[in-house]
Formats: structure tokens, C-alpha cells, sequence
DNA sequence: TCTGGGGTCCTAGGACCC
DNA sequence: TCTGGGGTCCTAGGACCC
């Protein structure tokens, strides 16, 4: 049987959602009617544009451009701080809303949805069943969508991209040579900035050009992204609506340093801070690790990772921050300016399937309760009320200027 | 480029074992 | 041993997504 898919997506999610909070707060402008962008902070080195209202986009302003370049193509283009904290709770306004329509939801992004409506639905009542739930978003959440009708995920998704804002396409499989044929190359999902260009030099343009090409030409050229590529292009994909709780894979932090840090020890403060947050959320996961990766990315924008396995598995902060400072003590010469670090805890596991607890020595445990009695305080006061990188936690290392 | 931060997945090459 | 090939595990780097 033919599966019913929706692929929910809200028009600029974070300037929408920034719009109602400050309407809400009695602002008087309407950010979603001006020029005007959710940016980072130039000062802090991280000036990129995050999302953009129509009429900044109708100045040619990009997402991921720098607000510098943005700010020439549009001189009264006004910027506005992100929020994650408001992006989350519009965020599972949505997700509850559409839980009325189906328990088999993906959570995408934190600003799409993909809806399994295979069960309640036929396809001649799909499209009036994406018009209600457009409706009534609109109405009682306040921001708008964009909905793409399909038989799978991906022609979904490409249908949810096609006209914005607060529309609704279809895109059944009859429809893909004239709906997604003629469409460029680049507009694809998972074709980048290094494919497009790869492709454009075998005179692949369109979409339908790929859906035309040779499969195993492809699969020669790019491997298993070729094969992919050239499915998606043809409107293939077997690919479920995984609509149960995932637990991540990996977890990180990194930061881009307000200014350039030229020492390890500075470096390995800033490690703690992180190491701290990495590893708070990890026990929040209820997860243990077994590897940790360090991120350094220099003035010129050049990425250098190194990875360690760790001795056991585990969350605690001690080990977690013994491992992250032998990695950068192996990884980085003195002297070399650093303008991000991160790190990442891989490999994770169920505190549950970990065979340690067993055989658990006495300076583990020690260390667990510790963390544990960090965790609760964080968890009642804020997370900034203790931490053991003092004032070096993340989000003060934003404000430092020394 | 005045160029974020959070992820996932894939690939190539080296180490090691049989 | 001036040495083959396959499997597995690990690491570094890269591509892509929002």
C-alpha cells in the first residue's frame, strides 16, 4: 500500500518565532513586515545570518552569509539575537498540535516534521488534511507553514521547498517531470556546494538531467552518494518516518573564540567549560561514552580533529576532561592561534548496557556522585550557579575580552 | 569570507589478526 | 621471508543537513 506523507516545514522559523515573542512583549513592529534577520554576534566573530525576513530576502540577503555582506546588500537591515530556549517551546507547540493528527511524527529539525498519516488517510483526503492543519497553525500557534503532500519522504520534503511562504504542494510521483524535473541540480536534497559543481561539469543542470543519467555511472563517480543521488532524482525513496525517540549517536560543544587563543592552557580552561556542558548532557541522556574527540580550528579555517578511546566507558566529568586534555596536549603546538575549539563524546551507550557498574571501583563512584550532586544543583539554580570551570563556563567565555 | 553550532553518515588508510 | 588476502577495528577528514 501507497503511504501518505506530510512534510511540515515553518517559514522562517526563528525570525517568525522571534516576531510573536517581541508582539507578545508589546512590541510595536512586526519584525516578519521589515528588512530584518536573526543573526550571531559580529563582535564575537560569529556575524552569520541565521534566518531572514521576505524583505530581506527580497534584498538578495542569504541564510549562513555573514550579516557584514548582508548588511550591504541591505543598509536598514535590522538584527535580532536567537533564542533557543523560545525556538524550543514554539517548537513542541507544533509537535502537540500535529499530535493530534497522528502519533507518527519525526522530528526532522526543530522546525520540520515528517507525519506517517498512511493509516488514517486516503490520497484524495491527504491535501484537505495538510489545508486543516495549515489552518489552525496559523490561527492558534500565530506562524505559518509550508506543507508538502507526497507517497514518500523525499518527494514530500522537495514539495514542502517549492513556493513560500504558507503554502502547500503536492508532489505524487505523475508529477515529478513537471514539478521537480526542471528545477536546478543544487536544488536537490543532499546535493551540496562540492557535488553541484561536480555535476555541472558532466553537463548534469537539472534535476531531470541526474534522473536521466547512467546509475552506474554515478555509483563510478561518487559511490553510494551517487547511487542515492540518482534515486532521490527519480523520486525514490524506501526511507521510514522514524517517529520514536532517537538517542543521539554523539554529543558536542564548540565555540568560536571571541579572539584567538595562542596557549594551551587558556585552551584547556576553555576544555573544562566544555568538557562540563558536554558531559552534563550526556548524564542527562542517561548515557555513558566511549570516545572523545577534540576540534581545533585555526585562523585560516582549517579543521584538525583528534579522537581517543577511552579507557571504559563513562560520563564523568574527570575522566571525560583527562582524556580531552591528553588528545589537545598531543594535538596542538604552542603558539598556533586557535579560533575554535570543540569536542565531542562518541560511541555512546545506555547507562543501562554498560558492563562497569559490577565492577566499579571506589574513585568512579566517588567521582559519579560527585558529578551527580553538580548535576541536582544545576538542575535547581541554573546552570551557570556551579560549575568547576568557574567563570569560565560557555556562556561567559562569550563575554570575556581580555 | 568580516565565514555558527549542532548533528549524521561515508571513505580511505593503517594496525592487527588469522 | 624481499610475504597474500580478507576481515575488523580504529582514526582523520570530508560532505551534507538544519
Amino acid at each position: 500500500m501507497e503511504r501518505q506523507i506530510l512534510h511540515i516545514d515553518v517559514n522562517n522559523a526563528f525570525l517568525s518565532w522571534t516576531a510573536i515573542e517581541m508582539l507578545k512583549k508589546g512590541s510595536k513592529i512586526d519584525i516578519r513586515e521589515i528588512p530584518a534577520i536573526i543573526g550571531g554576534d559580529e563582535s564575537k566573530r560569529s556575524g552569520i545570518v541565521l534566518a531572514k525576513s521576505m524583505k530581506a530576502k527580497e534584498c538578495g540577503v542569504k541564510t549562513a552569509e555573514t550579516i557584514y555582506q548582508a548588511k550591504i546588500k541591505c543598509p536598514n537591515l535590522r538584527v535580532f539575537p536567537s533564542d533557543y530556549k523560545i525556538y524550543k517551546k514554539y517548537s513542541d507547540n507544533l509537535y502537540n498540535l500535529l499530535l493530534q493528527y497522528t502519533d507518527k511524527i519525526e522530528r526532522f529539525s526543530i522546525d520540520e516534521c515528517f507525519l506517517d498519516m498512511t493509516e488514517y488517510l486516503m490520497k484524495d483526503t491527504l491535501y484537505n488534511k495538510a489545508k486543516e492543519i495549515s489552518k489552525r497553525v496559523k490561527e492558534e500557534l500565530g506562524f505559518t507553514v509550508n506543507i508538502g503532500v507526497a507517497n514518500n519522504k523525499l518527494l514530500a520534503k522537495m514539495a514542502s521547498d517549492f513556493t513560500k511562504p504558507d503554502r502547500i504542494h503536492t508532489l505524487y510521483k505523475e508529477e515529478i517531470p513537471k514539478k521537480m524535473w526542471p528545477l536546478p541540480v543544487s536544488e536537490l536534497f543532499m546535493l551540496g556546494r562540492k557535488t553541484v559543481p561536480k555535476l555541472y561539469n558532466l553537463q548534469i543542470k537539472t534535476i531531470g538531467d541526474l534522473a536521466h543519467t547512467n546509475k552506474t555511472l554515478l555509483e563510478k563517480k561518487f559511490g553510494k552518494h551517487g547511487i542515492m543521488m540518482w534515486e532521490y532524482s527519480n523520486g525514490i525513496d524506501n526511507s521510514e518516518v522514524n517517529y520514536k525517540e532517537e538517542k543521539p549517536k554523539g554529543i558536542g560543544n564548540s565555540i568560536t573564540l571571541p579572539q584567538n587563543i595562542t596557549n594551551i592552557k587558556k585552551l584547556e580552561e576553555i576544555l573544562l567549560a566544555l568538557t562540563e556542558q558536554v558531559t552534563y548532557r550526556l548524564r542527562r541522556y542517561k548515557m555513558k561514552a566511549t570516545t572523545v574527540n577534540i576540534q581545533l580550528r585555526t585562523n585560516d579555517f582549517k579543521d584538525k580533529t583528534h579522537q581517543g578511546k577511552l579507557p571504559t566507558e563513562t560520563s564523568t566529568t574527570k575522566e571525560i576532561y583527562q582524556k580531552a586534555k591528553e588528545l589537545l596536549s598531543q594535538m596542538y603546538k604552542e603558539g598556533t592561534p586557535i579560533r575554535l575549539i570543540g569536542l565531542r563524546v562518541d560511541g555512546l551507550i545506555d547507562e543501562k548496557e554498560s558492563q562497569l557498574s559490577f565492577f566499579q571501583n571506589q574513585e568512579n563512584e566517588k567521582q559519579e556522585k560527585l558529578d551527580k550532586v553538580m548535576d541536582e544543583l544545576k538542575n535547581k539554580y541554573g546552570y551557570n550557579s556551579i560549575t568547576r570551570a568557574g567563570k569560565m563556563n560557555v556562556g561567559n567565555i562569550l563575554k570575556l575580552k581580555d
